[in-house]
DNA sequence: GAACTTGTTGGCGGAGTGTCAACAACAAGA
DNA sequence: TCTTGTTGTTGACACTCCGCCAACAAGTTC
């Protein structure tokens, strides 16, 4: 009456295996830099032999990619603040989301999105570049400027700029704890009403007398 | 008759070396990422043996560190600006400044810089972090604001992240080229006059209405 | 030319990663 | 229960890269 030999590893469907692995690796990536986690480590941490990490994610970029990728698609900003008032109501509104949504991420976000030092991966930062065009469209669209004047991509350009003092910010904030909530709300906020008051009309404007030909410039009060 | 058989290899003062070194790395870590140059590249591209690189420089890392010291070592602003003009004019003339120097360094540049992916080493995000506090430093003090409220590192932590946004913004430049120089001053003038107008007075006041209990911000004017 | 100083080399050992054939857990059929 | 087949999983091998260090040689001095 031999009991059937416990057996010594379990076996698990391909995506509950996969959805594991990265809730390891993301932990992992959250403590520490990329080049300080071994695939040892992480394979160690989630209790499986090294040769499945390549077996499931290829390289162990491939892995940090996947991290990444899943760090930043968060949910979209409009279905969760209303879109009305002044400038100055939507842009507090949306400041006031976004350093909620990055309170709860925490460490894990400004790893990722971290202005790290170690020259960057051109995919990996391919990837970020993406997902900030993603966002970057987003608050376009909140603000009600998606296709306010033609020169749309310049629109984007300032806006992922934009997106590189919420980040520093964010870390000041998070990381260093040399801002407060509130001064890091400020602070956002004042730029993103300034770049939009003062920035995008004067852009416009210069578009309009580069080209000779109006872009369609619906006029707004 | 036999001349002297020529040296294999010339020897050089350990500074000269250093220095010789020290530009081949710089060359090629502008042009690939960290993890993509190895000891070796940089030792053939010097055409010394792999050894010596440790020898003068310790770990392949603080090789790195010192290549971002040198890049982020600029000459300094006061020197080159004259400190006159009201404060749209001052803030003119330090943006182009900045835009003109950057625009010599290039890809190195954004590179070291860089908004990477790759989880930040802490070191090197020190290294930055230290650079960057000093470029803040001396920013508030063209400004004329180094000394302004009590909140001094208030006013640094906000420089240090519009330094987010001059980076990201330099990047849009230089590397994807979405953005004209024209546009990235425009951008960069704005955003910091209006932080310095309309930031820096309601945190001075939010400073003042907080300090009942006065943490240990001391010295007010 | 001999002896000394020290800049430089080349190879050794360790750590990390990608690959792959073999293995074992589990399911299904007899 | 035994057999067979599928496939999730393992473990080891080969390779690359890095830090270390003893031996070597370029240049200097007497």
């Amino acid at each position: 009456m031999s009991p059937a030999a416990a057996p010594r590893w379990k076996r698990l469907e391909p995506d509950q295996r996969r959805e594991q692995i990265l809730e390891c690796a993301a932990r992992l990536f959250g403590e520490r830099p990329y080049a300080a986690v071994s695939t040892t480590d992480i394979a160690k941490e989630a209790g499986v032999a090294r040769g499945l990490l390549n077996h499931y994610f290829g390289q162990k970029r491939d892995l940090y990619l996947k991290v990444v990728k899943r760090m930043l698609l968060m949910p979209g900003l409009e279905e969760s603040v209303p879109m009305t008032g002044t400038l100055r109501q939507r842009v507090e509104r949306s400041v006031e989301w976004y350093l909620d949504t990055v309170a709860t991420h925490g460490k894990t976000y400004v790893a990722v999105t971290g202005a790290g030092g170690i020259g960057a991966d051109p995919e990996v930062e391919r990837i970020i570049a993406e997902a900030d065009d993603i966002s970057a469209s987003k608050t376009l669209e909140f603000l009600g400027l998606k296709v306010e004047v033609g020169s749309d991509a310049r629109h984007r350009a300032m806006i992922r700029s934009y997106g590189g003092l919420v980040k520093a910010t964010i870390r000041e904030w998070i990381r260093g704890g040399t801002l407060s909530r509130e001064d890091a709300h400020l602070l956002l906020s004042e730029a993103l009403i300034s770049i939009v008051r003062d920035v995008f009309p004067q852009l416009a404007k210069a578009a309009a007398r580069e080209e000779g030909r109006a872009p369609k410039a619906g006029p707004r009060r």
